[in-house]
DNA sequence: TAATTTAAAATTGTCGACAATTGAACATTT
DNA sequence: AAATGTTCAATTGTCGACAATTTTAAATTA
């Protein structure tokens, strides 16, 4: 229940629902929900914790504001890294069922850009990097996604949608040839 | 409230009385603290969310296991990088009151390196570092909080106390000048 | 009118109670 | 004896109620 409502916040951040500094309130989910306040309670700590919310005691959440170009960068090294060591670390267990199920992504990820759909895009686009992360080890899922979201808040109109789908498809390509050299190079020309 | 209960926990946990993939109940610590049992449910998810818990739905939560060698070497890395990032960001806004607060927190370190008082040492060393971090932002802070307190669960037995003072003292010292190589330096050193 | 104080409404914080789920010990069947 | 099913205790999940705090609006004072 809690990740439900953690999700469809993330969701309604990033499609640019809730705007930037927006205070936001525990009753309002709860009723949208069907659930109690402590449920939503459990939802806004989480959020805050990763960042994308900011927690102010007696005073509740609202909308964490975009990073400034200097932290954005930090960020951009930071997922690089991460990112590129997830993928490395799962290349041992990386099984066919992976390489399918990613492939399937990459298909949704491609109708959504032909769609021009923004909102599917950055669900698939982040549901992909997601999942090598996860795979790798839930432990650095967390601080990931956490760096990540952060770089999403403010998730400039893309111009070009099929270079979007083109730049995870050389991702998929080097992950599928267990090309870690090709790998390194496509991550860090798709995120930015 | 919650907060207390986090840092109580960490504490602990650090100290090694909770040791590693050791259950933890909400209805020990709901007595210990003499609060209910839904501010700890907060406090271990917030510690969930940093990392040094990990939870399993209707199961509770247990001690996180360390990070494996390889994991170290990059948590260490994104830790060097998200304090130099922080130390020079906040150099614009630091004022006296930071250098005095920081040498007090030097003082106490010595005394605690002298007094071979391990718990003491941990805490001063985590507050140290976590000063030039929130001071540079709060934003930081979690993600940074998440990668350390990871490196910290099993937190080797120093066998040189006054070696943790003396690393310490050159990254104040660093920074006491508005130098941000030697600061560069002085970090790289002291985190591994 | 502007500043201050007071009252109220809205919101978050904490609690105890009960439902739902899990794990373990025990009983039943093959 | 091994596998399966069943009960029961322990634990987590969710709820509604009320206390504490903050915000807003109104009333008072200068």
């Amino acid at each position: 229940m809690r990740d439900q409502i953690c999700d469809a916040i993330r969701g309604e951040i990033i499609a640019g629902k809730l705007t930037q500094n927006q205070p936001i309130r525990e009753q309002t989910f709860a009723s949208r929900f069907g659930v109690s306040r402590n449920s939503v309670r459990d939802a806004f700590l989480q959020l805050s914790q990763e960042g994308i919310l900011v927690y102010s005691p007696n005073r509740g959440v609202r909308v964490s504001s975009a990073p400034n170009k200097k932290d954005s960068d930090l960020f951009r090294r930071l997922r690089i890294e991460l990112e590129i060591h997830c993928i490395e670390r799962s290349f041992k267990h990386w099984v066919d069922e992976d390489d399918q199920k990613i492939k399937q992504l990459l298909e949704t990820l491609k109708l959504a850009c032909k769609q021009k759909d923004l909102k599917k895009i950055t669900e698939t686009d982040l549901a992909m990097h997601r999942f090598w992360v996860r795979k790798a080890s839930a432990e650095f899922e967390s601080i990931w996604l956490s760096i990540t979201i952060r770089m999403m808040i403010a998730y400039s109109k893309l111009e070009d949608y099929m270079q979007c789908f083109k730049e995870h498809e050389a991702i998929v390509e080097a992950i599928s040839k267990r090309d870690l050299f090709a790998v390194k190079k496509a991550i860090k020309q798709n995120i930015k």
